[in-house]
DNA sequence: CTGAAAGCGCTAACAT
DNA sequence: ATGTTAGCGCTTTCAG
């Protein structure tokens, strides 16, 4: 099934059937034409060649998504779902690449096999990663380290939790870090907006433990926290939020009586916890569709890089406060 | 940075440059040009057009895998980095395509896309899937509806915890199934494992409930099951199972002594649920490498289809059981 | 043992 | 407005 025997199919030379079916602007085809072509094509069930169409046009459709093993929840899947939609309208397409360490190395050895045009991560990638995929053949690869932040500001999650819970008297905030190191870049970022909402409000920065997923271990931060007579916690997201709970009951306490805790990212046991925790949630369908749109626009050489979408997180009350 | 580049820098032809780059068997190059090839081929920093080379060859090394949305935990990120890791020692690439709806359409055309030669799924494919992805290019597709099961056969995840149960006594068995329709098939098969320990051990077969993830709706599904005496609950997931966890709760009562569960996965959060969860764990990586034997026995006609992969679950012992 | 030559299926100048 | 032609970078018979 290659675009010959469409032509032959058609009656009229493969060069045509190319500009028909990429719809190449600047040609005038008769309808007539254009319609035989297609048809034929149709009835042919011709699928061009993404190998030869790359070789030929120099650089493929491939986006390569980096997606890192971490745990995102559904609203990452929301924005991939919307990232590869927008994408697709553009004849583009999505695929992704899961690695446990989003690092260097087997990026761009993916990069290079599939051929992708453009490389795209959640967070920003260190100058040496982009020149090595700059090097397998990516044209553009974003976010980069210099240009700008993540994909998209995690700060305002951080801002909002803490602002939800200063509004609701608590005076001395604690911060719930992860153990996990590969987390820590992005628990940066939302601990900021924390420390800075707690400056906006007057208050000391948050006073910072790290959690990790064993009650006992989360019940000494808890202990830590109550000894510096802090009333609520952000956690960097939802499961160790939900760590944090354990903690506070392993000690005796009640949340959100004793110590109210707020999570992030709204996963989908975080309505059955107990108690239930009251979370911020963000919808990443806009991002996907902004990040598709500005993907596009870089390609066409409209523009150079690729803006900060904003997100705006929103509290899910529960009754974890 | 072409062949033609490294020939030139090599003093050799471009033929020559193919054969040594990939190994070609059956030709005798004398070390002495073997070495100068590939030491020019570093220092260009050369790197192969995947485009022209599997236009030239007939067929891609990309692998795809259709990743469902599924809340399948640690173990598939396991199962996808030692299946990434094993398909590349053989010269292949791994890349996803990460689709909430895992049927065929989308699917179809990034495979077209990518021009991948291999599709793998989780679930068998549809028989309508597999021609439509053949028609896409793939060579070998994998599972398939007819030829055999799931990647790995999960209702041993099922059989185990209902073993555990009867073990500890139990001998009114519950079975709690998710809302969500679209993890019915993966949860009809667990629950298989379930119903067929019941049997073997001479009891009936669990009593099913579909469990929302919100306390109230689980405190109602686990009322029905004490008043049908249940005891002993497993859950598909163990999402599920702080559900029903947050069920018994809610409905007063307390876990494991009125009423005891055990999850599956064993995802970070359930050790510090409350109670602790117990569960089952299994791991995934060791498929991931027969997985990938089984593509390049196919891909090399030594095989027909891949075989079913057992997989061996333990139970992870916490305090919900 | 190495090189020359013919495409793989498609795009894009260039010609008609 | 359509067809002719020349590659894209690589693999792979077939000669030398």
């Amino acid at each position: 099934m290659t675009g010959s025997d469409v032509a032959l199919a058609a009656g009229v030379s493969r060069t045509t059937v190319s500009f028909v079916l990429n719809n190449r602007p600047g040609q005038s085809i008769p309808d007539q034409t254009r319609r035989r072509v297609v048809e034929a094509a149709s009835r042919l069930g011709y699928r061009p060649r993404a190998a030869a169409r790359a070789l030929a046009a120099g650089r493929s459709d491939i986006v390569l998504l980096s997606v890192p093993d971490l745990p995102l929840g559904a609203a990452i899947t929301r924005f991939v779902e919307e990232l590869a939609a927008a994408l697709a309208a553009h004849g583009l397409t999505l695929v992704a690449h899961l690695a446990a360490t989003h690092g260097g190395g087997s990026l761009s050895e993916v990069c290079a096999s599939v051929d992708a045009s453009v490389v795209i991560g959640l967070t920003p990638f260190p100058q040496r990663v982009v020149e090595e995929l700059h090097r397998s053949g990516a044209d553009v690869v974003i976010p980069t380290d210099k240009q700008q932040g993540a994909t998209f500001p995690t700060e305002q999650i951080g801002r909002v939790q803490a602002d939800y819970l200063i509004a609701k008297g608590h005076r001395r905030i604690g911060y719930a870090l992860p153990d996990r190191p590969e987390l820590l870049d992005m628990a940066e970022e939302r601990l900021r907006g924390a420390v800075d909402a707690c400056a906006d409000a007057g208050l000391d920065a948050p006073i910072t433990h790290a959690i990790t997923l064993n009650p006992a271990e989360a019940a000494r931060a808890v202990q830590r926290w109550r000894t510096r007579s802090v009333t609520g916690i952000c956690a960097y997201n939802d499961e160790i939020a939900v760590a944090v709970l354990a903690g506070v009951h392993a000690t005796g306490l009640t949340a959100p009586s004793d110590i109210a805790v707020i999570g992030a990212d709204d996963i989908p046991t975080a309505a059955v916890s107990i108690p239930a925790l009251t979370t911020v949630a963000f919808d990443l369908r806009e991002v996907g569709v902004k990040r598709a749109e500005a993907v596009v626009a870089i390609l066409s050489g409209a523009a150079q890089h690729a803006p900060l979408i904003p997100i705006t997180p929103q509290v899910v009350e529960r009754s974890s406060v």
